[in-house]
This record gives structure tokens, C-alpha cells and sequence, in this order.
RNA sequence: GCGCUCAUAGCUUAGUGGUAAAGCCCCAGUCUGUGGAUCUGGUUACGAGGGUUCAAUUCCCUCUGGGCGCCCCA
């Protein structure tokens, strides 16, 4: 009398069935290699952290509010991730005297936050993390951008379809404070600007806050003017200051960075990063200059098919084994491993079904070639292999199956 | 946490105050060695609870679940 239990996934999370997996794979192999051809060393860290990692530059309501937490058997607090940055900090803090910098490390981490999903937002997502530590002079953000541009052309995006933004949040922070704001105002209105592009009465807003209009004139600092300067020479054109890009968290202190797709359909960053010089002193350590980013698989998949960019699914096996009857399995299955041995994918169906169902579940499944066995093949050593997409057929004899296959493959 | 919206078969969708239809999928048979097929048949659904009514899948309420937006943004 038990009660049934769903089939659903837990709410906000995803099964990757074999079709979605491919998708993602092709995703992580894009930003593996990319990163990789950077010279950036993989790593991987546990997705339970002790909470107070978070309490500390995250503040105590987005913890609270936002994370998955829980008390361990020995009381202890614990948090699922809800990002990486505070874990490769810690890793980066702890080990800083055996590391020899500057260090480019990247991870592609499942993160978890506590919320409503909702397009581009679940509550788990993959995201890739690239960082690298030692470095104070703004090569270290030319990098970072060259980066994230390099990631979006190899997955197919043109320079109209996505744009670069760029501003120096220090400078922001003087700026307003030479115009007399306050600690606390600062704030506000860094999360006003945040918004500007969503809402249509800032200017009001901005009046409501401060009692009385504020135009401050913000412009570009010099470090944003160099770093405008020096990726455009570098061949990246889409681009741009934006005064009023704000990034959520307090740890940034230098250059922050986004980027955009152009489609209005995808409203959220697919990227952004900035400078965090200053995290790894929470550990107790010396400061360790940093810039990182961070690029989430949801938002890259939202914009990978509204571009039409996704892959089209492979199935593993390029080559199905039809045996007429179970008379036949013992000698498919050894046909089967001697193909394998010499570089070919195969399955071997063991369905019972008649010949002609298990061609046509064969080229449902999406192989590519076909070859049936039966009394004639096994006497006469002689194979027809049908291929497939050209609906054609060829008769071969054993030793050239391999041969075959490799000259009439498509990718 | 708040708002809007939706809920019919495994999937995508019809439809009605008198318990429901189609396509695809799946299963079985047909075709009995090369049929991405044909033909035949079959399984399976109104998210849950309450109310109005002679009668609710349909109207109303609550709950649950999904989607989208807000908040927040890692």
C-alpha cells in the first residue's frame, strides 16, 4: 500500500537524458578546450562547504535566503555551493606558499541556490569557473576577456550576436563618493544602476532616494580606457564601457565585466566576472591579486538555441549487428568484438525481432551501417553492409568490413 | 517570499454541464533475409480535495505541481 513515487526530477534540478547529456558534453568540451588552449589547469573541489565561507563576503541573507543548508551529525553547518569563487579562494589561500604564480586554474562545478526557477535560472546549474591568481596589472582582465570571447566564437557565435561589456567599480565607488554619498548611498544606488536598463523611472527613483536629483558623471577610469585600448587591438571589437554594469557581489574591487547576447530573448548574462584582489584575506592570508569568471551551462544553452548553434545528437554506435535468428548471436557477438578491436562502435541486436524490425529500429537509433548475418554470410564469408543515409548497399568480404566502414563514415 | 498563467493518454494537442478525440510513441499481429515501410488490432488520460448542480473533466474555492515574471543574482 505504499504511495507511488514520482518520476519527476526534484524541482529546479535536471535529469540529463542521453540526448541532453550529449549537449551538455559538447558544452564542456568547448570550454575545456578553449580554457585548456589558455594553459589553465583543471580542478575540482566537493560540493558541501562549511557555511561560514559564504556568511563572510556573501552576507547573511543571501545565505540564509538563497542556499541549500543544513546542520551535519556533528552539528556542524553545512552549505551545497551556491558558487565557486569562495571555494578556489580557500584552495588558493591554503597552499599559497607551494604555488608558484601567477596560477590559471578552471572548474565546471554543479552550483545550488534556494529559489524559484525560471528561464536561464534553475536551482542547479553547471557553471564554468576560470581564474587566475598573481597577477595585478590589467593583463590579467585582457585575458579573461580574450577568453570569454574566444569560448563564444568557438561555439559558433559571430561578433553581432553577443557584446562585451566592461566598467571599473572602484572608480564607480570613488566617484560617488566625491560626490558626497555615503557609505550606505553608495549602495543604493549601485543597485539602482543595476536596473536602470529594466526600469523607466531611475531618474525618479534616484530623486525618491536622495531628495533631490543626482547626476553624477561617471566616466571612463584610466585602467577601463587601457583595457578598452588593448583588447581592440587584440582583434575584439564588440566591446564597451558601461557606467551603470554592476556586478551582485561585495568582493569585486577593480575592472567587472559581462557579456551579452544581442537577442532579447536571452535577457541575462551568459558571462561575468571582475577582479577580487581582495578574498583570499578572509582566510588570514595576504591578499592574492585575482580576476575570474564565472559562465553558467543554462545561459549558454538558452543562447546556443536561440542561435540555432546546438549540435545534432550522435548515437555512440556507427554500426548495428541484425542477427536473423538466436542462432546467429554467438557469431555476431564475436564479429561484433573483432570489429571493435579495430576501431569500431557496434551493437548487437538481441531482440528476437524479425529482420526487418530490427533494421528499422537500427536506423531509428541513428547508426550508420547495417549488416545482417545469417546461414549465407557465414558460409559464403561475404557481408552486406547497407549504409544507411544513402540507402545504398555494398558486399564485402570480412577483412574489409573495417575498411569499409572508416571510407563510407559521416560526420 | 510576491504576482500572472497553466494542468486532458508516455509526448503534443482537441473537446464538452450528461465521464472524452486525434497525431506521434509504445505493444501485438501482418509482411515470413535488408520494409527509415504498409495494413490490422491493442494498452493508457480529464493533478488532488471540497463546493454549486439531478449531473462537474467543464463553473467556483483550496491545495499540489509546472511555466513566466518580480525580489535576488553566484
Amino acid at each position: 500500500m505504499s504511495k507511488k513515487i514520482g518520476t519527476e526530477s526534484y524541482k529546479g534540478v535536471r535529469d540529463f537524458f542521453p540526448q541532453e547529456q550529449f549537449i551538455q558534453d559538447y558544452i564542456f568540451f568547448v570550454w575545456e578546450s578553449t580554457l585548456e588552449s589558455f594553459g589553465y589547469e583543471k580542478y575540482h573541489a566537493s560540493i558541501l562547504e562549511p557555511t561560514e565561507l559564504y556568511i563572510a563576503k556573501s552576507g547573511e541573507e543571501i545565505v540564509n535566503d538563497q542556499t541549500y543548508n543544513f546542520k551535519d551529525r556533528g552539528d556542524r553547518d553545512v552549505t551545497l555551493r551556491p558558487e565557486m569563487t569562495p571555494t578556489v579562494a580557500r584552495m588558493i589561500a591554503g597552499k599559497r606558499r607551494e604555488l608558484s604564480f601567477p596560477v590559471r586554474w578552471f572548474s565546471i562545478p554543479n552550483l545550488f541556490r534556494y529559489e524559484r526557477p525560471q528561464r536561464g535560472r534553475l536551482r542547479e546549474h553547471w557553471q564554468l569557473n576560470a581564474d587566475i591568481f598573481g597577477i595585478e596589472n590589467i593583463e590579467a582582465e585582457a585575458e579573461m576577456i580574450q577568453i570569454a570571447y574566444k569560448i563564444l566564437r568557438n561555439f559558433g557565435l559571430n561578433d553581432s550576436q553577443f557584446e562585451i561589456r566592461i566598467n571599473d567599480i572602484s572608480h564607480l565607488a570613488q566617484t560617488l563618493k566625491d560626490a558626497g554619498l555615503s557609505e550606505i548611498q553608495i549602495h543604493q544606488y549601485k543597485k539602482l544602476l543595476d536596473k536602470k536598463d529594466k526600469i523607466d523611472n531611475f531618474d525618479e527613483q534616484v530623486r525618491n532616494l536622495f531628495g533631490r536629483p543626482f547626476y553624477p558623471d561617471i566616466k571612463e577610469s584610466e585602467s577601463v580606457e587601457a583595457l578598452l585600448d588593448k583588447v581592440r587591438n587584440r582583434g575584439i571589437s564588440n566591446i564597451s564601457f558601461s557606467p551603470n554594469l554592476v556586478r551582485g557581489f561585495d568582493y569585486y574591487n577593480g575592472i567587472v565585466f559581462e557579456v551579452f547576447s544581442t537577442d532579447p530573448e536571452n535577457n541575462r548574462s551568459i558571462f561575468g566576472g571582475g577582479r577580487y584582489d581582495n578574498l583570499t584575506s578572509i582566510f588570514g592570508e595576504e591578499s592574492v591579486p585575482a580576476v575570474g569568471f564565472g559562465m553558467g551551462d543554462v545561459t549558454t544553452r538558452d543562447v546556443l538555441e536561440t542561435y540555432g548553434l546546438l549540435p545534432n545528437y550522435e548515437f555512440p554506435a556507427i554500426l548495428s549487428i541484425c542477427p536473423l535468428n538466436d542462432a546467429f548471436y554467438n557469431y555476431s557477438s564475436e564479429l561484433a568484438q573483432d570489429l571493435r578491436d579495430s576501431g569500431i562502435s557496434v551493437i548487437v541486436d538481441y531482440s528476437g525481432k524479425k529482420i526487418g524490425d530490427q533494421i528499422t529500429k537500427a536506423i531509428k537509433k541513428g547508426v550508420q551501417f547495417i549488416i545482417c548475418i545469417g546461414e549465407e554470410e557465414i558460409n559464403r564469408k561475404k557481408f552486406t553492409i547497407k549504409i544507411v543515409n544513402k540507402n545504398k548497399e555494398k558486399t564485402v568480404s570480412l577483412n574489409k568490413i573495417t575498411k569499409f566502414v572508416e571510407k563510407n563514415i559521416s560526420r
